[in-house]
DNA sequence: TCGATATTTCTAGTTTTATGGGAGGACAGT
DNA sequence: ACTGTCCTCCCATAAAACTAGAAATATCGA
């Protein structure tokens, strides 16, 4: 994952709301969980709630399946493993020296 | 680790300059690096950098230590530790029902 | 004290984000 | 086709972020 991919995804996980979205995506399982679902517990008007569901969307952190009339949300576990993994191989470890930095000085 | 807390991080590291400045600070491990050294590599104002900088600050993800006439920046370790816990914890295991369901320990 | 270097703070302009009201599209049931 | 429900899209507004020039502050050495 590049540096700002890795931005991208970080600054959609970093709003309370979105946050909260994803979490609560996260704990309904593999089942998801349908927006008018995620409206009830975040209790936000609709629009607000659309828009940060797209956020999440378009970096791929979430998904989303028509069932009939409604439209539910899945998590894309996948995505944030990628984003942990990057988190821990370049933000964590004391010697990350990937690739670039050893011709330092 | 709180979600508010959580969200707070994220959108620090959500913006590919603060990235670039925080990963630069993992990679110069325990020495750290000088704001001037940060500003050689980033090339962008230091008025700019300095609002990044101190972004990161606010939330506790790096410190400054004044050496002389330089400050010098070290990222902290514990507080991104926390961070990618936090993730991992409720964010990532699909049977993440954390916290307020079972709370077994 | 004076000057040089390093960095922040002040200030301001431009862009982006967050929020939500209302209109509109998709779907199921009748 | 009509209606109700669900959700998104378009629009506007207010708030916040990003950028950086200029001035101010901190430290050291002469």
């Amino acid at each position: 994952m590049k540096l700002d991919d890795a931005a991208a995804h970080l600054e959609a996980l970093g709003n309370p709301t979105r946050l909260k979205i994803y979490r609560a995506l996260i704990r309904a399982g593999r089942a998801g969980l349908p927006v008018g679902r995620l409206q009830d517990k975040l209790k936000i008007a609709p629009s607000t709630l659309s828009h940060h569901i797209k956020a999440l969307l378009v970096v791929g952190l979430i998904t989303q399946v028509r069932e009939g009339t409604t439209l539910v949300c899945h998590a894309n576990y996948g995505v944030m493993r990628e984003l942990v993994g990057f988190l821990v191989a370049e933000c964590c470890t004391e010697s990350a020296e990937t690739a670039d930095a050893k011709t330092a000085a």
